[in-house]
DNA sequence: TATTGTTATACTCTATAACTATA
DNA sequence: TATAGTTATAGAGTATAACAATA
């Protein structure tokens, strides 16, 4: 198939966003001593039990970065490790109170970051928008459904 | 402001979207034997010749951060330096042949990798996304590491 | 035997501090 | 003095290979 101009726009802008909304999470979880790796994990624990190989099969990384992750972040005082009752191989990662309450901040900070630019449209347009990208980046992965937390 | 749920789904779409794009790109780098950081310099490197402090500014890092990153693509034979005449203390990084075949290898695949997934909306709703888009993430996020030296 | 994690090792990415050369 | 780059150093992120414990 050959790409027409459209399409190599669209790819643009698809990139461009992409740079700048991980510019955004890059300088938020900066501020607070954490990589763009630690954000998704913790991001991910914040509502899952993962054992270290799903963790690492969901993050694409290898067993042994993990080990060092989780080794960073529960010295932290952020995760902590537990072995499963089922598998005594197995490594349960879970959240502490403090890393859940850094995640909380972390999300409303990301939140108030992009605020400016999610605010240039319209509640139509933002609809829009996200209908769109969902349709584009349809996730073949199986999403955990998310408590609706009131606020 | 209190975020209504739009803006939250909104927020999620571009995060989400954001991590999936930067997974094929590190993919696609990762299959060349380059991070992130050098796919950004070769494509900024492209069609420009900036100087290693011009670098750093618009990539966010530091100079030193530049010296190590120029050396190892300088060693590969993609990038390549020369000093400026009009300041003797600047450096200007300029892509090789090598390096240019090679970018232009990188942006194809990426063009592929990423067809699938445009190739699901009609071109009246690409040319939508894209015009959503450009709106969006137009002018100065937040957080963008900008030189004060522009604008 | 196969799987789960950890450890040892090595390389890249990153920043800070100290330095050289030029402005 | 200030700016442009490099180097030395250190810590984090990453993978590969070798290993221990469990299945």
């Amino acid at each position: 198939m050959v790409p027409d101009d459209s399409e190599e726009a669209l790819i643009d802008g698809l990139v461009r966003s992409a740079f700048q909304v991980m510019g955004v999470l890059t300088r938020i979880g900066a501020e607070h001593d954490l990589s763009l790796t630690q954000l998704r994990v913790l991001g991910i624990v914040r509502d899952r039990r993962p054992r270290m190989s799903d963790l690492a099969a969901f993050l694409g990384l290898d067993k042994s970065t993990l080990s060092g992750l989780i080794d960073r972040a529960e010295r932290r005082g952020l995760l902590a490790r537990t072995t499963s009752p089922d598998d005594k191989r197995a490594v349960v990662v879970l959240i502490t109170d403090a890393g859940r309450d850094l995640t909380q901040r972390l999300y409303e900070q990301m939140r108030d970051a992009l605020a400016p630019a999610t605010g240039r449209l319209g509640a139509r347009q933002r609809h829009e928008l996200t209908e769109l990208l969902e349709t584009v980046l349809t996730p073949p992965l199986p999403s955990t459904p998310r408590p609706a937390t009131q606020r």
